[in-house]
DNA sequence: CGCGTTGTCAACCGTGCGGTTAAATAAAGA
DNA sequence: TCTTTATTTAACCGCACGGTTGACAACGCG
């Protein structure tokens, strides 16, 4: 079983139907049933990738009469951006340029009062 | 198997091992011995993950004389940056404003018809 | 209450993953 | 050539994953 956060997020993400679920997620909440509509799986199916999102932390669900509506967890996905921060170099080229100014600026001069 | 070169980043990110060979490699390319030293398994184990980063085109692999020095392929986790960037919106303080402005907009129209 | 709707639980199945050990391959060096 | 070093391949193992079907629970409504 994965214990580590990150890994269990990245794992939820490595499949293409939560992906897509989430795509769903991020118009608005929605029912098991609304979500299960595009796919070509039984509803069991869908209720289990809920779960996997959920333990991720990426998804919340709620309770509304016989609903259970799912919704985007807001800040799930920052963890991994965060993640990712650490290897942006190696493919933004913009940020090189950030970077390079960065160091420059600390060489000299580390608490200057930048405005 | 999957196809699908996104869920194959997604699912190599998900082992902490992998992660932490490629935060090695942030630092510069290593042979494979080199990879698994801070690690307790066997060598066709590290073997193996670094088949799975290079078929998720995360690494790639040269020859010098008996060694197969691994590499960061620099632009990889683009891809994954432009997935996410997609859900900016909801973990980016600077979008704070157009997020709270969607969850208002979303109370009013959730469940219409169908179902 | 009984009924229909919505969703989950339980059991099962096939496949792939992460790990192992043992053997094979590749190249440098004596 | 024979040996040493570096790495991959092959075969196997246990387990988690994504899927199924069938039974069950929760709730609104007549």
């Amino acid at each position: 079983m994965q214990t580590d956060l990150l890994s269990a997020q990245f794992a939820a993400l490595a499949d293409p139907t939560r992906r897509a679920i989430l795509a769903r997620l991020s118009e608005g909440e929605a029912s098991v049933n609304e979500l299960a509509e595009p796919f070509d799986i039984s509803l069991p199916a869908v209720s289990k990738h809920l779960k996997v999102l959920e333990k991720a932390g990426l998804i919340s669900r709620g309770r509304e009469a016989q609903w259970r509506p799912a919704r985007l967890e807001p800040m799930a996905l920052k963890g991994i951006a965060e993640w990712m921060e650490h290897y942006r170099r190696f493919w933004d080229a913009s940020f090189d340029r950030l970077d390079a100014y960065l160091k420059k600026i600390q060489q000299g001069d580390d608490r200057g009062p930048r405005n």
